[in-house]
DNA sequence: AATTAGGTGTCATTTAGTGACAGCGGCGCG
DNA sequence: CGCGCCGCTGTCACTAAATGACACCTAATT
């Protein structure tokens, strides 16, 4: 495309390979929502973006995890949200404010990107290839879920109990977003999903038996 | 290998396509044992089941589903289970009982076929195509549970609350399912896992907050 | 015997994905 | 400034994954 142009340098370092890893993923996303997985090739995904296709495949061990740092977004947001959960508020109260705080703060690409994400979750029920993106990427918020659990309960990570309550809950919470989410593109009222906060910490609650949703008592 | 030697006819149909499939898939898994994902290519895994290349592509749509159908007997047990459970009796009830049975019925191909699924749980650890094969065969079975659930407590399969038991509960059978596993592989006593649909059942349990697990009364 | 219906093997071809090598740009160094 | 170092990229060659097209074989049907 453009003979061999080389890097930008050290000076942006992990941030440029992150962006760059973002805008194939967008591109990728966007034509495996426009004209189908099957049908988008490699050479097609690399040339939207403007890079050679060696690049691509640099950046992602195949075809269908090029969609995995968009499908990633939800579940990354909802594992720095349960990350920043101050041991004194409940489930509820902290996913209230951290819910309101991404309304203000979001950009027009983060909504154009969420917007990929759930189109990505309904691709997922009919395109193998994305469905695998999307679980591989629930899993690994599973994991980090368990770690917060874990540091919360100030129980040891490969606790029985907290892997338990972390699969329970991130499984519950998986629903949820994937509801919501197909609802929204269908056209439904977003005032209609005002207290999807509440649901989700309810849910937690339920299937942690109550373990998980409460603030604990201060250090 | 030997020069078009055609089908066995229709007689068997169906059932002789199934065997095929599994034997395809043990001798894949097998290899993605013995010598890794990467190194096993489709022809190695066609050469060893004595079909062509060709006929593999046209059984499994890639590389990695060759795992499927093994990997997913855990869970089918779990489902086939399921969908046998009387009303009238108590979760624990019938997989203590239906852990019996297996364990009388089962023939030496079924425990082969067992350990075979156990070893891609551990592989799923560190080898992504094996993952995605597990990943795709929890989220089948998390689908057959939801409309076992649907049935029991008699309400829609697409009911929220129904979605987020089964999710749930899938998934923390899911856990208990890889732990006794690894634990077996590494050769833990099997007489330390007696235990275990009880622990199931528990578990179910806290993760519908009692919802699912107790006989519910007769029709 | 001719026909139909699956399923298979062989061959050709496209796409996915890797290895090897050279060029480029910024950076620290003398 | 001139130098080499480092990380990233593109180009080319190549292996492996996966699909299409076609002929053929077998069993059941008529």
């Amino acid at each position: 495309m453009n003979g061999g142009r080389g890097a930008g340098g050290p000076g942006a370092d992990a941030a440029r390979r992150d962006r760059l890893r973002m805008n194939i993923s967008r591109e990728a996303c966007r034509l495996f929502w426009e004209r189908g997985v099957d049908a988008t090739t490699g050479d097609r995904i690399a040339r939207a973006v403007g890079v050679s296709t060696r690049t691509v495949w640099r950046h992602f061990r195949n075809k269908e995890s090029c969609a995995e740092p968009i499908v990633t977004r939800g579940a990354a947001w909802e594992t720095a949200v349960l990350r920043r959960w101050p041991p004194h508020l409940s489930l509820e109260e902290h996913l209230a404010a951290e819910a309101h705080r991404y309304a203000r703060a979001a950009t027009d690409l983060d909504r154009l990107d969420d917007l990929l994400a759930t189109r990505m979750a309904v691709l997922a029920a009919t395109e193998p290839a994305v469905r695998t993106a999307w679980l591989m990427a629930r899993d690994q918020a599973r994991r980090e879920l368990a770690e917060a659990i874990a540091h919360r309960t100030r129980r040891p990570p490969d606790d029985l109990q907290v892997l338990l309550y972390a699969a329970a809950a991130s499984a519950s919470v998986r629903v949820l977003h994937e509801t919501v989410g197909a609802a929204l593109l269908t056209g439904a009222d977003p005032e209609d999903f005002a207290d999807t906060p509440h649901r989700v910490a309810r849910a937690v609650r339920s299937a942690t038996g109550g373990a998980v949703g409460d603030p604990t008592e201060a250090v």
